[in-house]
DNA sequence: CATTGACCTCAATATTGCTTGAGGTTCTAT
DNA sequence: ATAGAACCTCAAGCAATATTGAGGTCAATG
């Protein structure tokens, strides 16, 4: 990265810079600014320039995509950052709050899957009637009750 | 679903039958045996039918999913159960053994994660120096060495 | 035997999240 | 002044995971 003469950090950004420094590529930082997560201005020669608030928006947005959290959603929560200063700890911590919340479902859903695994591993799961994955009555799909639940809205007949 | 005249369980299923009691689209049926996930045969009329086995795989295939493992892993995975006999419980204790080390990984990258986002919720993070998520010195991107790591495998420089 | 629902194939479309390429311009270094 | 790196726009393409539609066949029922 540059410096000015002073040895100083630069004031804006190319994208070539944000994209470095992000380790996102050029091409991901033109798209993202399509979809309104970033944003920059022009110099004279037509040149993208970000302010170096904008790679604090891209870390967020990376922190966000790992949750598995879909860019339209990071688009909307994003939407309430300033673009022109740096984050305050509150504009974090609502976001991040929020984004918690959901990464712990995503965990907790995931947890009583694996524990599901797990008691299949143990008790043999598709050929024995105590497995939770397995089919308790099979008549029950002719009842219209549905199948067997594996999770609590989804649900599943494993015949 | 129907039975036969002595009040048993068919023998074989029809798309519409396997997508009622499976909960899938016979769209997605027929997608799946694009890729090799299942398997069936035609009857006189040219029509699908399938072994019950099917359902047991359709459940299977979802869950491998909700872990987050793509439908081709999922296919190779398949690949070396029966498409003809019922599941043995050996077989279902290679898939699920090996699923659930995948998804224990997956989970344990989502805590990480999680841990990183309540350590800045209380931090204050994006505007202190102490967060995990704050690159500690921002002379790194100059030195080539990268930015902070976020994760382990991952660099990030959020300015 | 005529209708209707279920089924068939194949092609096109949708969504998400990008990457690649063509063709042209600007910036920086020498 | 000029070469080469970096940048620009716009369109097309890609991978995964399906869904939708057109046009036609089959099967169960009154």
């Amino acid at each position: 990265m540059k410096k000015d003469s002073e040895g100083r950090m630069p004031l804006e950004l190319t994208v070539g810079e944000v994209a470095q420094r992000s380790g996102v590529a050029v091409s991901t930082l033109h798209f993202y600014e399509t979809k309104g997560l970033i944003r920059s201005w022009r110099n004279r020669g037509n040149q993208r320039r970000y302010p170096r608030v904008v790679l604090r928006r891209v870390a967020v947005i990376k922190v966000a995509q790992k949750t598995g959290i879909p860019l339209a959603d990071i688009a909307e929560a994003l939407s309430v950052l300033p673009h022109d200063r740096p984050l305050t700890a509150r504009d974090w911590q609502r976001l991040s709050q929020t984004w918690k919340r959901q990464l712990d479902a995503r965990i907790a859903s995931l947890t009583s899957l694996r524990d599901h695994l797990t008691g299949c591993i143990g008790c043999g799961c598709l050929s024995m009637e105590e497995c939770p994955l397995r089919n308790p009555q099979d008549m029950l799909g002719e009842k219209g009750a549905g199948p067997i639940l594996l999770e609590a809205e989804e649900q599943v007949d494993v015949g």
